[in-house]
RNA sequence: GGAGCGGUGGCCGAGUGGUUGAAGGCGCCGGAUUGCUAAUCCGGUAGGCGGGAUAUUUCCUGCCUCGAGGGUUCGAAUCCCUCCUGCUCCGCCA
């Protein structure tokens, strides 16, 4: 959520935002109710700040005289219950103002509140303007010694990859009719040494960020409730996206919703809560199962691991202070991790920088990882993919929109500071999101003879041992 | 699922209708004292939202908030209702 104060300061800075992100929103509705619900407000204020003061002087005597009331008789008696109400009508009479001007307020609200959760953070001036993924551009490629994505893998390795549809299938790692059996469509079982290389790619990555870069591991609730996805900034915007359980409907007090990835609850886990600067920066890491709808996306990449309903991933959050550069410095940081992560397991990738029509509502920047997966992309002359980047990592850098819808907030000067609370910056970023991030893994480490070789670093996963098949 | 007890400021914890936005303690900040440190003493220290002044530093002022929302009342942290939530016991169970 963007602060309102700085839209009614600067509102041309947000409207180029949302025309940079091409976003249509009404702010100058959200103005007019800003201004509408003030107006009421401070009129309201002053009411009821004479009620107050009238109640103030009113209220003890009203006790006083009740408590002579007790022992008085006769007329005595009588004029002190006229005296008492005539003191008790007082503030009465400016209740019923005070209360139509809460009404007022009270109906421009929640209209006031929708709208602003979809007022969208303007892109860093320093992120190319464009209108979706199409437009976004290649910062740098990474390749292992001895690989040339751009020639491609056959050219590279000397002999034509197969698919890793080709791979599950001969090494027997996945059944995907029996899981469609089970779980319906962009369903599927990883059976035998593909289960296997799944949890040992989760495990590596999530100990290569706490043991490595010392990030506080989580576990973390899947099924959330909606305070949680609107505080994070997935809805409304991303409603459709995320599976709805429907507990009001059966009785219960509040649906709840699977979350997409963990840094829903890892964001959430500090909700409402003023953190102590001196613990700052907060570094997360989860492996959580992830539920994604798909909603949209009917027809796309609807082969093979890519694109599921299901999955595991290991996420990384850091909420760090008020800071333009600690953010933009942590931002590098998290794709540095990543990098370093997949240049351990010998993947190729690139580093895209997202265009401002590509960031999503929450994001100031974002750039995303793409792996190269040689079993991807349009066929080549001779009928075979030519292989293409897919995106595995988004690493997204917030400002305070996240946290300010989460209120969360610290307190500078250290704890039990002087001054006004300030608003964290958040950024997230994945480490490692498992079945996809096996694809490249798969593709790319794959021999003639049809073998799959176990990168290093997961071979103490896998029973120590070098290769598939 | 049944029964009971709770939810108060950064933290702990008093408070059952009228100067209580809230005792006390911890923590923290400022000051005093102490030849360092510890200890001691004094003072300060909730958040949100408005309005005004002003050197973008800061000051003044009002309203709201004692889990959330509604109600009773001239007046609610305190009484009533609903919901959320924590703990204990029983039942069930991975």
């Amino acid at each position: 959520m963007i602060d309102l104060k700085a839209l009614r300061d600067d509102p041309a800075r947000f409207r180029d935002g949302c025309a940079r992100k091409g976003v249509a929103v009404d702010l100058d509705r959200v103005l007019a109710l800003d201004a509408q619900k003030r107006q009421h407000q401070t009129r309201a204020q002053e009411l009821k700040a004479e009620q107050n003061r009238v109640a103030k002087e009113s209220g003890p005597q009203i006790g006083r005289l009740q408590g002579q009331l007790k022992s008085a008789q006769g007329p005595e008696r009588d004029r002190l219950a006229a005296e008492i109400d005539a003191l008790k009508a007082r503030p009465a009479a400016l209740k019923a103002e005070i209360s139509d001007l809460e009404t007022r307020v009270n109906a421009i609200e929640p209209e006031l509140a929708a709208l602003l959760l979809t007022v969208p953070q303007p892109p860093d001036q320093d992120v190319p303007v464009g209108k979706g993924s199409e437009d976004n551009i290649e910062i740098r490629r990474w390749n292992p010694p001895g690989f040339d994505s751009r020639a491609g893998f056959a050219a590279s390795r000397g002999f034509n990859p197969k698919t890793h549809l080709d791979l599950v299938r001969d090494l027997g790692l996945a059944d995907f009719e029996r899981g469609v059996k089970i779980g319906g469509t962009r369903h599927y079982v990883l059976t035998g040494d593909g289960a296997r290389l799944q949890h040992a790619i989760l495990r590596y990555a999530h100990d290569f960020m706490v043991d490595r870069h010392g990030f506080t591991p989580l576990t973390v609730p899947v099924l959330v409730r909606e305070e949680m996805m609107v505080g994070t900034g997935f809805f409304p915007a991303g409603r459709e996206q995320a599976y709805h359980i429907e507990e009001v409907r059966r009785g219960g007090g509040y649906d709840v919703f699977l979350t997409g990835t963990g840094e829903v609850s890892l964001m959430g886990f500090h909700q409402d809560e003023i953190l102590d600067e001196a613990a700052l920066p907060l570094k997360y890491v989860t492996v959580s199962t992830c539920f994604r709808r798909e909603a949209g996306a009917a027809g796309k990449d609807t082969a093979g691991l890519y694109r599921i309903h299901q999955f595991e991933k290991v996420e990384q959050v850091v909420i760090c202070r008020a800071d333009e550069a600690e953010s933009r410095a942590w931002h590098a940081r998290m794709i540095g991790f990543v990098e370093e992560l997949l240049q351990s397991l010998g993947l190729p990738y690139r580093l895209l920088q997202c265009c401002t029509g590509d960031l999503g509502v929450k994001n100031a920047d974002m750039v995303d990882i793409e792996c190269f997966m040689p079993g991807r992309g349009e066929p080549g002359p001779d009928g075979r993919p030519r292989g293409a980047y897919g995106e595995t990592h988004s690493a997204s850098r917030l400002y305070d929109y996240q946290c300010r819808r989460l209120n969360m907030r610290y307190r500078p000067g250290g704890a039990g500071g002087q001054g006004p609370t300030v608003v964290c910056h958040s950024l997230n970023n994945t480490v490692a999101a498992s079945p996809r991030i096996l694809i490249p893994l798969l593709e790319i480490h794959q021999n003639a003879d049809g073998s799959v070789s176990i990168p290093g670093p997961l071979r103490p996963f896998m029973g120590g041992r070098e290769r598939l098949g």
